[in-house]
DNA sequence: GTCTATATCAAGATAGAC
DNA sequence: GTCTATCTTGATATAGAC
């Protein structure tokens, strides 16, 4: 997505931050343009040139936290690199990083992702991405693919607080997807 | 939940027929009053007279879904018991059947729950009641733990078909749990 | 690019007859 | 218990001025 449209793409920005700060303040369910409107404090048609539907403010939101994502991938990737550690060992620790489930966002997206299936298609790419990265570069495929749904079962409980871990309960199954992981990518 | 009204219970079922075929045959973003209306053939007051609200129409919902499952896990358990075999590997063996993720039910729910976060309320305590039995039950509740998360996993990339996984991974994973599950439950 | 004003509409819910 | 008819609201979206 090119930003060419360099006059001031800090409306844009300032409309994505409104519309998270709704979520996360006010539940998914408060995610409405006026909502949107009245926490960025520009008009509603101001808000709708930017995005000109829902569906398309929706889309820029996961398309921010893609970005955001990616970014730390890749910070994580060089420092790797400069670190000479398996690459795919920082990956997999950025992705059991709790960070960015820790807001409502990902939940209000992926509500709105029952209307809107294609929603979430970026972040299913990013995330089928990494997984290939993570079992080519492993040499047991099936470990590395369970260490990955142990962190998915993990992070899904979390974003819909479904299951509630002890702090000891975290630290003990960390421990174990360590040991696991144990010359899984040497 | 006493059905005490025994007059004529019918109708509330075929109401909740009628709100999951719309679910699972129109889509998670379709399920109103409306489409409930019309799908089961009442009206709109007659509907309303059962479930008074959006609200109360979901709670019920969740409500025989969560009464489904609980008969599965009680059959399971009878099942067990009568083949001398440990109860908690049968309840595993519940909760990794895919059958009751392979409609859209439970994406319908879980995104209504972004806006009423009370309505899985039910999911989460039963969640949580066999997650303690099968703890308890286990010798290694880490490993049990770890177990679960994999299902989950696995269960919640199903759902929201985040990853996807061929029909090799699953068996491979599949055989790796239960050897994983050797001793665990004695 | 941003504003105000307005159109449109779908959905939840109520009232009261039968 | 079920119906028809209606009310109300809140949200998406448009039109056109500035």
């Amino acid at each position: 997505m090119p930003d060419t449209q360099s006059s001031k793409p800090n409306t844009r920005e300032a409309i994505l931050d409104a519309a998270e700060a709704v979520v996360t303040e006010e539940g998914a369910g408060r995610l409405t343009i006026d909502a949107v409107v009245a926490r960025s404090g520009f008009s509603k048609g101001g808000v709708l040139y930017h995005f000109p539907s829902k569906i398309a403010l929706l889309e820029g939101m996961v398309a921010r936290l893609m970005g955001t994502i990616e970014h730390d991938l890749e910070a994580a990737e060089t420092a790797a690199e400069q670190a000479g550690e398996p690459v795919a060992s920082h990956l997999l620790r950025v992705i059991a990083d709790k960070r960015h489930l820790e807001s409502d966002l990902p939940v209000a997206l992926l509500a709105a992702s029952a209307e809107q299936p294609h929603l979430l298609d970026p972040a299913r790419a990013l995330n089928q991405r990494l997984w290939e990265r993570i079992r080519e570069a492993s040499n047991d495929p099936i470990q590395a693919l369970i260490l990955l749904l142990v962190i998915d079962g993990m992070s899904f409980n979390d974003l819909i607080k479904f299951k509630q871990f002890s702090d000891e309960d975290r630290a003990a199954v960390k421990a174990r997807l360590i040991a696991m992981s144990e010359d899984l990518f040497q």
